[in-house]
DNA sequence: AAGTGGTCTAGACCACCGA
DNA sequence: CGGTGGTCTAGACCACTTC
């Protein structure tokens, strides 16, 4: 490990064993949920200390990408479907109080080529080619029994191939926990852009609402663990009542 | 050190000193800009090892309270307005650029008691008596020479005293780093509610567009280092071309 | 060259979990 | 009880800044 690894990319000793850690859970050598060796076992393995391997697995912790119990091991984070809402589910009631959302699935297609393929914003954030294979859907987002945001899903059909053909009605309401475990891909980041813009007669219908009032329009990438773009979605949703929270620095 | 403050509040070690380095910044010990002594010295003086001071040090350091530079020590952190900005201004055009916005301050006038002295809302936010003494600023923020925002913001009056009294055109561009250098208080973190509203007619008029038009309103509350909320303040923004950008997780 | 923070080690002991 | 992660120590050596 030592003098072998030290000129593949950075150089501190925790940070290639903390990226190999990653590779190989990237890999899929540990699946989310299963635990890790043991400290002492890794900390062998990579012929490095105590320390070090605790840092290495103390930033991947911290991170999410680690979840430690004392007493028990180290295991793959895992995303239920509470902390993936809890992650990145980010409306919410003044007083905090978080509703959780239900949805309904209004329909799922893929696209190719000339026939809805990528899209010049689609292959920029994906970086894939336009027209290449996409597959979107359509949801409706509730809380507290109203309709609260109308949603459009993109997704780059290389990584979730097969999905279009899943029935609507069996892919749940948390789709994050639904790409982990069916497809490994773990939404494990993501960067939002929020806009106020005019309800269409789409959100209108939706929404419930009447066109023209504004909505607030958030447009999200997610990123996997290795940072690659996996899912963009648009979400035009009312707020009376809510709000799109957020926590600067710390 | 040891066994002396055990039993103050966190068991462990490394945490005790990073409370106890934390108030005594807090104090103004150590001025922001101003170094603290070196590692080893801290380390003599809290009784403790080179890595539990570390250890303290760092998490201090991952929470912008300090600032390490390899080779010349560690140094209290300090807000300039660059970085201020960069943290907290969380408008940007699609594309990342940033255009520094600039602002104008419209009016500051200090309320107490039945004369617009602390509303519910405020009493609740700073934890202070309603009416008691809070300072009122209005501010119009432009980018790029365009009107984007008409900002209102509160500020507790037992704080900021004798700022009511300072000249509308001396008080800067960026309050943040004006709030540390003047005040000692500095701004360590904010949460933000962020919701789509039509702009009344004050908005319109400010921001040259029609009344009525949504617009972002993002309702501010920001804490100092030791968590305490010292400021609140609501922007109604037009976003066309602008975004709200936020990270999640990561 | 002296002084600072950054990395790494080896080993001790504690706190928690589960059989 | 044995095994896990969490804390803490003492000391070595490296990398960077400044004189």
């Amino acid at each position: 490990m030592k003098e072998a690894m030290r000129t593949l990319k950075s150089n501190p000793l925790y940070k290639l064993v903390k990226e190999s850690i990653l590779a190989r859970i990237a890999d899929g050598e540990w699946a989310p949920g299963t635990f890790l060796p043991c400290e002492t076992a890794l900390a062998g393995e990579y012929q490095v200390s105590h320390g070090t391997l605790r840092r290495a697995l103390n930033e991947l912790t911290r991170e999410h990408r680690l979840t430690r119990y004392q007493g028990k091991g180290t295991a793959v984070a895992i995303l239920d479907s509470h902390q993936a809402l809890f992650k990145f589910f980010q409306i919410r009631s003044k007083d905090g109080g978080r509703s959780l959302p239900t949805s309904k699935n209004l329909m799922i297609y893929s696209g190719v080529g000339d026939r809805e393929g990528a899209t010049e914003e689609e292959s920029r954030t994906f970086g894939i080619e336009p027209g290449a294979a996409v597959i979107r859907m359509r949801r409706v987002r509730f809380i507290d029994q109203r309709p609260l945001c109308n949603e459009y899903i993109s997704l780059p059909g290389a990584i979730f191939q097969g999905i279009e053909d899943v029935p609507l009605e069996t892919i749940p309401n948390t789709l994050y926990d639904y790409f982990q475990q069916r497809f490994n891909v773990t939404i494990s980041s993501a960067k939002e852009w929020v806009s106020a813009v005019r309800a269409d007669v789409d959100d209108a219908k939706v929404l419930e609402i009447e066109a023209g009032t504004p909505v607030l329009r958030v447009e999200r990438v997610c990123f996997d663990i290795m940072g690659k773009p996996v899912e963009r979605r648009v979400s035009n949703m009312h707020t009376d009542g809510y709000y799109y929270y957020s926590e600067l620095a710390g």
